[in-house]
RNA sequence: CGCCCUAUCGUCUAUCGGUUAGGACACAUCCUUCUCAAGGAUGGAAGCGCGGUUCGAUUCCGCGUAGGGUGACCA
């Protein structure tokens, strides 16, 4: 009985920073995991010690941690099945635990004749390698290949596959279709270092094999090597018939590419840490959102998606081949999507998590603050930018009133006419202080107060003194809202205020 | 130099041989009784080129062109 349970994995090395390319990567395959009732691996590919980088694996982990919590399903902290921290029936996730394993299948490769020690330095396979360049000619190391092999593997020198035919390679990518390389793709590579630890091109496949993974998703830098990786599979499946080792399913996703040029993102691109993205306020399912659709979409025109609605969507078929540019300005957009989404009790507690303690602690506040919350929510795009609301004091005014006023402010299109405005004021003040309180339950009611005044006097010459009164400020609200969220005492305070200043 | 992949508005994309080639982001203009914001309306904007198949090609095929990947004791 085949098992036909989808597995799929995410396999990053922790040589540095996570940004949003290997995220989409992860996304993917957590996506098709969740969708086919799978399990998803995150697996770390720590051979090369050379250029591990420390606390690179506690940064993968935070950097799924935070995406992944766009899964309103999720009732673990960790999205993933197995990783790290939580090992599988086939043992770790983190290959340099792991190391035995692919001892055990090279002895058994070497063994069976499927590879042998590389009996050359590396200063002499250079030469090789820079005679066939200067030679116009493309190097292989297989033209070099010994002609007699030891019968013991000598574990100081690298061990080499050797692949048994030298041949065109078709395989099928989910993707791309039907793919083919020719007998150039094929050559002998390393399957372990002279320092004993193995490569990524042995390590992959038989974490692949042993984890029971069924669908290998990944950039398409590794179209080039995958007819290596098909001649590793024939060789384990003819040495190990009882184990039914099958070729995953090759699922090839398109590049992300930087904001400008045409080169795949990297940091010089300005890619960032995807955690950036966190400490900017980006929630997880917008992000998540945007990478979906950044090399996928589900056809039709709706844009905006939750993460379930991702995961009962997503479809390999309908995943691009070319490659995306990454726009943070449509993330932007995506964002702001999102953030109205959110009930009003989730926004809230974003906002005055960034509010001062001199709005905190003003007497009204929670009754001010359902009036302001949605006149924040229409002006930010990620909740940083309530930070930045408040720096330019654009917040402060629905509950204190502005101290400094800039007494050229005041006049209609910069017309200096100290006299009228202040009459116009004293005006605009009378009418507030006539008013019932009824007349301040919402903006279209203080609008209607104000009616007649504005009509008389002329819209502009009315409004724009009394917002600035209201606001202090060039740009602000209408000041019908102001004066529905400060209410009649504050209004004819400020306007005072104003008449005094001028 | 070899092998390989890709190609629709500025950007992300829809179309699965027949459409006035649609939507979104961005941009511009207008509306929304002052200034912003948000919202609404409108507009400009695309099938890389040449052949072939077909009654008919953005769509299928070939050749160019352009961009990209790969050819590590990296992954």
């Amino acid at each position: 009985m085949l098992n036909t349970k989808v597995v799929t994995r995410f396999a990053p090395s922790p040589t540095g920073l996570m940004h949003v390319g290997g995220v989409r990567t992860a996304l993917y395959a957590y996506l098709y995991a969740k969708k086919m009732n799978g399990t998803f691996i995150l697996r770390i590919e720590d051979t090369d010690k050379e250029r591990e980088m420390e606390g690179s694996i506690d940064h993968i982990m935070q950097s799924l941690r935070y995406i992944l919590a766009a899964d309103e399903t999720l009732v673990s902290t960790d999205p993933w099945d197995f990783g790290p921290n939580k090992t599988g029936p086939f043992g770790s996730c983190v290959q340099s635990e792991r190391l035995d394993i692919y001892v055990e299948y090279a002895q058994r490769l070497f063994d069976a004749g499927f590879a042998y020690t590389d009996p050359y330095t590396k200063e002499e396979i250079e030469i090789f390698r820079t005679d066939a360049e200067l030679a116009k000619k493309p190097f292989l190391f297989r033209n070099h290949r010994p002609t007699e092999f030891s019968a013991t593997w000598d574990k100081n020198k690298p061990l080499r596959f050797k692949v048994a035919h030298i041949e065109r390679t078709e395989w099928v990518d989910e993707v791309r279709g039907t793919l083919s390389a020719g007998p150039e793709a094929l050559d002998d590579f390393i399957l372990i270092k002279s320092d004993g630890y193995p490569t990524y091109n042995l390590c992959h496949i038989i974490d692949d094999i042993e984890m029971g993974v069924t669908h290998v998703m990944r950039g398409e830098e590794f179209i080039a090597s995958t007819p290596k990786f098909i001649a590793v599979y024939k060789a384990l499946q003819e040495i190990f018939p009882e184990k039914n080792i099958q070729i995953p399913v090759f699922v090839t996703l398109p590049p992300i590419l930087g904001a400008t040029g045409t080169k795949k993102l990297s940091k010089r691109d300005g890619a960032k840490d995807v955690l950036e993205y966190h400490t900017e306020g980006y929630l997880p399912a917008a992000l998540a959102n945007y990478l979906a659709l950044q090399g996928w979409n589900p056809g039709g025109e709706q844009e905006i998606f939750t993460m379930s609605e991702l995961i009962e969507l997503f479809d390999i078929s309908r995943i691009q081949k070319s490659g995306a540019r990454w726009n943070e300005d449509k993330l932007l957009w995506v964002n702001k999507e999102h953030i109205k989404l959110l009930t009003s009790e989730e926004q809230s507690i974003k906002i005055i998590e960034k509010l001062p303690e001199s709005i905190l602690t003003h007497t009204e506040f929670d009754l001010r603050f359902k009036k302001v919350l949605p006149l924040i929510i229409e002006r930010i795009s990620v909740f940083e930018d309530v930070s930045t609301l408040i720096e330019q004091g654009d917040i402060e005014y629905y509950f204190n009133a502005p101290k400094l006023l800039d007494k050229n402010l005041f006049h209609w299109k910069g017309i200096v006419d100290p006299t009228a405005t202040v009459l116009r004021l004293q005006k605009t003040k009378e009418v507030v202080e006539s008013a019932k309180s009824s007349d301040f339950d919402s903006p279209e009611s203080t609008k209607t107060l104000l009616h007649d005044i504005t009509e008389q006097e002329g819209r502009g010459e009315i409004l724009w003194p009394l917002r600035t009164a209201l606001s202090a400020k060039e740009k602000s609200t209408d000041p019908f809202t102001i004066m529905y969220i400060i209410g009649k005492e504050e209004v004819i305070q400020r306007i005072q205020n104003a008449i005094n200043t001028i």
